[in-house]
Order: structure tokens, then C-alpha cells, then sequence
DNA sequence: ACCTCTTTGTTCAAGTTTCAAGGACAGGCG
DNA sequence: CGCCTGTCCTTGAAACTTGAACAAAGAGGT
């Protein structure tokens, strides 16, 4: 819990936030939460699903065969093992995903989606497609899109459980 | 899905993204949720609750005699006022909340800091900066931090219903 | 005063997420 | 084989979120 700054900042007092800094961040803040709400609503509405849970059905979708192990799945998603169990039985219930054994390891499972999922995904998509375009890409040049682009594949991976060079000093 | 449209803007065909929205959107995906998560972790581990009541406390401790009508806090932390309601019942719980009666409007509450609140705070706000500097600042250049605030602004405002010093004229 | 529409904040029920715990299998080693 | 140890996934309870419905009080108009 002790900082080891030592060069510009005194050696316990914490690195505040530049006003500039806190603009950026309110900002980041502000809009992820109310775009992750409003997708979040939208998709409740015209799909009768949560954002992540379409997010899921799209996974699938693009997996050869339709399918996934849970594992995979779970971590194309950036979600934990046992929301995904939590969130594959919901869908499972609404008939939009099946389970599976695997057949070469007996501990593993298999989402599959199912055609009426595939029938969802369709009917829904172009209206999040265009919902997203709306609240974010209509908004932003291509410059900005670009950038935008660059700086989340930084933030996300720094972030990765267990990936890139990130072996940075820990200082808290 | 397949049905691929061959002009550039077909009338009722959904415009889907392009390869490098796609790539831009899922950058955007995954970072903002991991970002989420490791922050709500990192707050719930060393102040004992979730991201969103630490910045609903920050609110209150920013604002004058710490404290805040329960709509005006609601509007500053992006929320429904009935998710302020029970954050607030929980934090009242905790004790860092107090709620006071508005003498004005006597439907009216205010969410108090208590000091036990600030204190909180105090404790936990520098283990947080830290957290975010280390997720973010300083992974981005001065240009990318200048950049990622524009866009983040630009996105929340378009999602606002209705914000910023506007008194324009409303036609209904 | 009266009536109506809006605002404020809460509550209920249903749905979702988290964390800790656990069952079942796989892989390695003596 | 028997015994670890790690991986895969699920479960249950508690915490959190959501949307609709609600009571109470303000705000205006007539």
C-alpha cells in the first residue's frame, strides 16, 4: 500500500489526475455508461436480451459449426466462466442456444446456437448495427475512428489477464 | 448473414460495418468491459463496493456541503433514480450515506456524505487514480489522451437527452 | 378551491452478476 | 494403479440492476 514514487511526485502523496486529465476521464465515464445503457435497452426492446448476452449469440454465430466451448466463449466475451454458465442457461431456456457434451473431453460443454438464435440474430441485427452506427460512427471522422480504434486495442490489451510484455513495476 | 448487397447504399438493407468498424468496435468492446471489470474489482477489493457508488460518493464529496438532491446525483452519475435508490440504501447501510429532507420541497432528499464517507475516500481514492493511470494514462500519448477525450465527448452528448448550459429554444 | 399534469423518490418483482464452493474429469508422476 | 494437482463448468446465495407501478407533493390553470 506504499507508493515508491520518487522522482517528480513526493513519496506518499498520490499522482492525482490533471484537470485534463479528469476531463478525459469524466468524459470516458460518461459515455461508455450511457452507450452501454442504451444499446443495453435497445437490444432488451427489439431482442429481449441484455447487450452481452447478443454478444454471445454473435460469437456463436461466426464459430465454425455454430458452436464453442464454454471456455472459448467465455473469453471471446471477456466474461467469467460462471457468468457465461448463468447466461448460456437463460439463453438455452429462451431456445436460442443448446448445450453440448464434448466428445473428446468429458468435462467440457458446447454452446450451440440454434436456428431460432440464428433467426434472432437476424431479424435483430440491423437494427443494433444501425443503433451503434448512430451513437458512435455517424458521429466520428475517420480520423477519429481510426484513433479510437488504436487506443481501445491499447487499453484492452493492457488489460488481458494473461497477455502481452505487461510486466510493469506494481506500484499502488 | 449472407444477402449481400452490391451498391454502396441500398435503400432497406442494413449497412452493415465495415471490416475496420469492426475491428474499432470490438477493440471498443472488449476494453471498455474489461476496463469495467478491473476497476469494479479493484474498488470492491480495497474500498468494499462497486465503481459506480465510489463515483456516486465522489460526487457528493465534491459537491457543496457535500451533499446533493437524489435526482441531481442521479443525473451526474448517468443513473435511474431507482438505481440511486437502492445504491443509497446500501451506502446509507454502510454508512457512508446519510439522506437529509429538503425544506423546500418536501418530496425532496438529499444524499449527505457522511464523514465516515470522506474518510473512505480519503483511504481509497489514491489506490484508484493509481488504478486508472496504470489502465489508461499511461499507456496513451499526450495525443491519444487529448483524442479519446474529444470522442468521448462528442459520443456522450449525443446520447444525452438533453444537456449542457441549454436553453435553447425547445420546440414542441 | 379544484382539477390535472408533472416531478420526486421509493418499492416490488424479476432478471442479472458476483464470489466462493464444489463435482467431475484430465494429465502427470511415483 | 493410486494420488496429486490443475482445468472445466456448474451451483447457490447474496448483491446489484431494471422497469413498472406507486404515493406524495409541487405547479398551473380555471
Amino acid at each position: 500500500m506504499e507508493t515508491m514514487n520518487t522522482a517528480s511526485a513526493p513519496a506518499d502523496e498520490p499522482q492525482w489526475l490533471t484537470a485534463e486529465e479528469q476531463r478525459v476521464w469524466r468524459a470516458y465515464l460518461h459515455a461508455t455508461t450511457l452507450l452501454e445503457d442504451h444499446l443495453d435497452r435497445q437490444l432488451q426492446r427489439d431482442a429481449g436480451m441484455p447487450h452481452i448476452y447478443y454478444g454471445l449469440l454473435v460469437g456463436l454465430a461466426e464459430a465454425p459449426h455454430r458452436r464453442l466451448r464454454m471456455t472459448e466463449l467465455a473469453m471471446q466475451a471477456k466474461i467469467t466462466r460462471s457468468r457465461l454458465s448463468h447466461a448460456v442457461a437463460r439463453l438455452e431456456k429462451s431456445g436460442w442456444v443448446r448445450r453440448e457434451d464434448c466428445p473428446s473431453d468429458k468435462r467440457g460443454q458446447f454452446a450451440v446456437l440454434t436456428d431460432a438464435g440464428l433467426e434472432v440474430l437476424r431479424r435483430t441485427a440491423p437494427g443494433h448495427v444501425s443503433a451503434v452506427r448512430q451513437a458512435l460512427f455517424d458521429r466520428l471522422t475517420p480520423e477519429q475512428q481510426k484513433s479510437l480504434g488504436e487506443i481501445m486495442q491499447i487499453v484492452a490489451e493492457g488489460l488481458q489477464p494473461n497477455e502481452a510484455g505487461a510486466d510493469l513495476p506494481w506500484l499502488r
